[in-house]
DNA sequence: AGCTATAAGTAACAACTGTTACATTATTCA
DNA sequence: TGAATAATGTAACAGTTGTTACTTATAGCT
């Protein structure tokens, strides 16, 4: 674990913080499609990404699906961070995008750590930060795009997760995330196709033109 | 101001931490419509709102814009926050909605705050989470919502704000602010008084049916 | 190979939202 | 008062998105 910590956190955090996250933090490897965190549920741990992605999803009444975003490599959950410190529910659902490998705090932590190291307070405010500018990103694709240019701006982020410029998801899937319908979906797809922008295969597609 | 900082922040600071807010913050007292923080602009200290309410909004590449949230009493900005933190520009633009007071607080002190006081840290992060959950309400709405209950919701918060259930603005405006177009909401407008739950009038709307 | 389940293609239509154009009404101010 | 300006009402139409229904294609499995 100690590998793992110095790769991706030691140009963050001091030497005594990274000794006592090697102490307290437990580290974890998740498959991909697993359902990590729930709407509602009450989360006691603190995740640090170390590799892989977490797809985040917001969920409305009736039970229709919305990406969010996604957490990558040194990204930490900041909805997390508020539910562990106000000790409120979660307000979404967190599912591996891929395989992912991280390290859980316990919440006990986080307070004391914040007292004690600066390092450890510009990270959770970095996360912050980060979090609010990428649902600032997300109001604006869904506020001001057509469906047309959140699909191909959904699919070039996907593709630069996967690092192959593969999509492996279905067109019900993608509808799913962008809260539409399949049929939507297959029509807009199909006229990427026909821009050259994309290649379609059953369960998957291939992003052609990455401009 | 030692009077508005103990009627509104007391409960939440420690009785040193107020102190410090009183000889370093300074008070302003901000008019209906003023134009506070634009789009792109650094932000060099931090903003503690007494009373009133403020609007933030979001533009895109167009100039369009969007109503993001409001601000009201006991909250403070947490785009401000990241901004003066990070040193970044800011992404969203705040307005007067009502006249404000606010006490103002120099950028300096909020990394020494938040080594010293337990009460800061929990204001901080409290914020963070406040502004991450009206957000999350934002896209709820976009994503979710039709026009025309996200128009209903849109006067219900407004009225809320002004506590008269009187809405002073035009129809171009609100189209603004919801990122639509004047006869779409002119449209919208009509279908709700037809049903009883507006009276409409040159330049402002009742709320006749608050439920 | 042939069956089955899942994924994708497509047409036709409905609903909602956005646009243009113009009429009507209210307010301001010279 | 009367002209100019701003706000609102409304019709007609266009474009986008959502829905239904059905067809076709593909992969997995016996």
């Amino acid at each position: 674990m100690i590998q793992d910590l110095t790769d991706n956190y030691a140009h963050l955090f001091e030497k005594e913080l990274l000794n006592e996250i090697n102490q307290v933090g437990t580290f974890k490897d998740i498959p991909e499609g697993h359902k990590m965190i729930e709407i509602g549920e009450y989360v006691r741990s603190m995740p640090l990404l170390v590799s892989g992605a977490i797809k985040i999803l917001r969920e409305d009444d009736d039970g229709d699906e919305l990406l969010l975003y996604f957490l990558e490599k040194g990204d930490t959950c900041a909805m997390t961070l508020t539910c562990c410190l106000g000790q409120t529910k979660s307000e979404i659902r967190a599912i591996a995008e891929t395989d992912a490998k991280l390290i859980m705090i316990p919440i006990e932590k986080m307070e004391e750590w914040s007292a004690k190291y600066k390092s450890w307070r510009n990270f959770v405010f970095e996360s912050y930060h980060n979090r609010l500018n990428e649902l600032l990103e997300t109001i604006d694709s869904i506020a001001f795009l057509k469906m047309d240019e959140r699909l191909l701006k959904y699919l070039k982020e996907k593709a630069r997760i996967s690092r192959d410029n593969i999509v492996n998801n279905t067109h019900q899937e993608i509808a799913y995330e962008l809260h539409t319908s399949r049929v939507v979906i297959s029509r807009l797809l199909k006229k990427l196709e026909n821009l050259g922008k994309v290649e379609l295969h059953r369960n998957h597609i291939v992003i052609t033109n990455i401009n």
